[in-house]
DNA sequence: CCAATCGCCTGCTGGC
DNA sequence: TGCCAGCAGGCGATTG
């Protein structure tokens, strides 16, 4: 379930390990982890070994390392992707996919290994294109370049380039639940159904209200408590559940203990004390409080 | 063009 | 005890 915040202390646990790094070896030990590279595990190593990896950058649940003005290494983390720093010689990961084996110009040898448990998470080597707005391409660099798979979503809410405007003519006129609405990666990036149900539940609005219908200071209250909740939930290292979300040391973030709505079916809501409800919702679920956040 | 659904995948849990 | 349905849910592709 890494979101934002989850993939964010990834990219900062990445960022002093990988920066200025030269790609030593590559090793894909098993090829459903390149499902958005073109080319094949042969290509894929060909393509990196040699290169100098020059940052660590995210925009929304994306994560890519540029080695190059024109080329990065793109990684998603689907549900289980998980990215961990190792010394060379590691022991296999369970569920490894990937091994890049880094040469550090200060910290000397170190091994980036991909875990996935369930596959849906992927590394690609893609394309670096101007970004439309000039901008840059996202949190970890000052560089105009987003990948193309990346260029097609919108800009995070902790973008200092995220643009409100936007955001608020994308709500105008989709008549659309709102939380359908803010897990659509192209009206803003990062949120995911965990951040979708704490975020509706702290502005008090009900998951199917129609976005189009919300008042300007709904939308402005509901934005506020988006980025609230994804900067509280990143100071305290992420939400995890199980194993499968963990930092780049392998170690869980706290944020679980703060969850006011989501997974809490049947508990007491923190604000008025009766029972959060789950619903069923695009084949996912849906956890809100019926008295606080009513549908009119 | 837009909205909604489907398929991908593994491991765990709960009911019988 | 074993078996299986259900659940976790991101994304892109496909359908309506």
């Amino acid at each position: 379930m890494p979101e934002l915040p989850e993939v964010e202390v990834v990219r900062a646990g990445l960022e002093p390990a990988v920066t200025g790094a030269l790609i030593a070896s590559v090793d894909v030990r098993d090829e459903r982890a390149l499902t958005r590279h073109t080319g094949g595990a042969a290509h894929f190593e060909a393509a990196l070994t040699g290169q100098r990896i020059s940052a660590a950058v995210r925009r929304g649940k994306f994560l890519w390392m540029p080695f190059s003005d024109d080329e990065a290494i793109v990684t998603h983390l689907g549900m289980s992707g998980q990215m961990l720093l190792r010394v060379p010689g590691a022991p296999e990961e369970r569920h490894e996919r990937i091994r890049i084996e880094l040469e550090h110009p200060v910290h000397g040898p170190l091994s980036v290994v991909f875990a996935d448990q369930r596959t849906f998470g992927s590394l690609a080597v893609d394309q670096l294109v101007d970004t439309p707005d000039g901008a840059a391409a996202g949190r970890g660099s000052n560089l105009a370049r987003v990948p193309t798979q990346v260029a097609h979503i919108a800009r995070d809410p902790l973008d200092p380039a995220f643009d409100v405007g936007r955001f608020r003519a994308r709500l105008a006129r989709t008549a659309s639940g709102i939380k359908r609405v803010l897990l659509d990666q192209t009206v803003a990036s990062g949120i995911g159904n965990i951040y979708a149900d704490e975020s509706l539940w702290a502005a008090r609005i009900h998951p199917e209200t129609s976005a189009s219908a919300l008042p300007t200071r709904a939308v402005n209250r509901l934005l506020g408590e988006v980025r609230a909740v994804l900067d509280k939930a990143l100071a305290e290292g992420g939400t995890s559940f199980d194993a499968q979300y963990v930092n780049v040391n392998g170690q869980a973030g706290y944020f679980a203990h703060s969850l006011n709505a989501y997974g809490r079916t049947g508990q007491p809501c923190p604000r008025c004390a009766r029972p959060i409800v789950r619903v069923s919702f695009m084949n996912r679920s849906s956890h809100f409080c019926p008295h606080c956040q009513r549908l009119r």
